[in-house]
DNA sequence: CCATATTATCATGGGCATATGATATTAGAG
DNA sequence: CTCTAATATCATATGCCCATGATAATATGG
């Protein structure tokens, strides 16, 4: 998995948040049955989208979780970087802490620039963007 | 990390034995020294690689680890799928069993061409490539 | 044969991601 | 005010990766 499972757990959440059309709170429990995720699992990873200021959450009644923002406003680097370090420690293929253009590793170069589209891929694609695509 | 700990250290470590110059076998203990990897650990993950036909090993005095073949003829992807999921589950950015191009899950037609990418690199990136680049 | 150096293997434990279960807190509806 | 549905939080369990330590097996050199 490229992802963490708590990772992957909070992208597909957000995204059937989003679906959600006019905006109005959906219920963890009824995400968590739809995707198939444990409900308690997903309830705490939820809150942490919601405390990174991703989601917004209600309690009560008519409670639960929403987007903060517009989908279009939200980076997957944004969902995704809460859970897993994507860039820091990623940078370099060997594990070095210095490894950098002055300072390569011998994969310093060809890795480069996989890692570097893999980056733009969650710094620029947006949830939005997702939602058109399927 | 991009890659577990365990492939992280089969890595350097491959790399570190094809450096030696004529094929000599290197002792676990002096790559794990001077790699700073815990021995007993690197004993076991180099025993692995052997095993799997990428090395080959020699006990007793004079014994070893040496490349089992020409560092031109070992790709990363090897190197790194004997204890990492490249391939396989590591496809569909959600977590899909069943995504491609026929059923794709909203995230493939954008993730694809990044896995892809990364996929080439490991797949035709060989253990020489990278010595010629140090 | 014996001493020694090295890989091969087994047994064990720590720590973290993942998951489960139970309880507390909050807010809407009647 | 009370009931209820929902999030928030705490406590606990589990499985795997990572690591350590000890022992067995093997091969070389004297």
């Amino acid at each position: 998995m490229i992802l963490s499972q708590t990772a992957e757990y909070a992208l597909r959440a957000v995204l059937a948040i989003a679906r959600e059309a006019d905006g109005k709170a959906v219920g963890a429990a009824r995400i968590a049955e739809e995707l198939g995720i444990p409900a308690n699992y997903l309830s705490k990873t939820l809150h942490q989208l919601a405390r990174a200021g991703i989601l917004e959450s209600a309690r009560g009644k008519l409670g639960g979780f929403r987007l903060a923002r517009a989908g279009d406003r939200i980076t997957l680097l944004e969902v995704v970087g809460e859970f897993d370090d994507i860039r820091g420690k990623r940078s370099c293929l060997l594990g070095r802490t210095t490894c950098s253009d002055h300072t390569p590793c011998v994969a310093h170069h060809r890795w480069k620039a996989v890692a570097e589209k893999q980056a733009a891929f969650f710094r620029d694609t947006t949830v939005a963007d997702l939602l058109r695509a399927g």
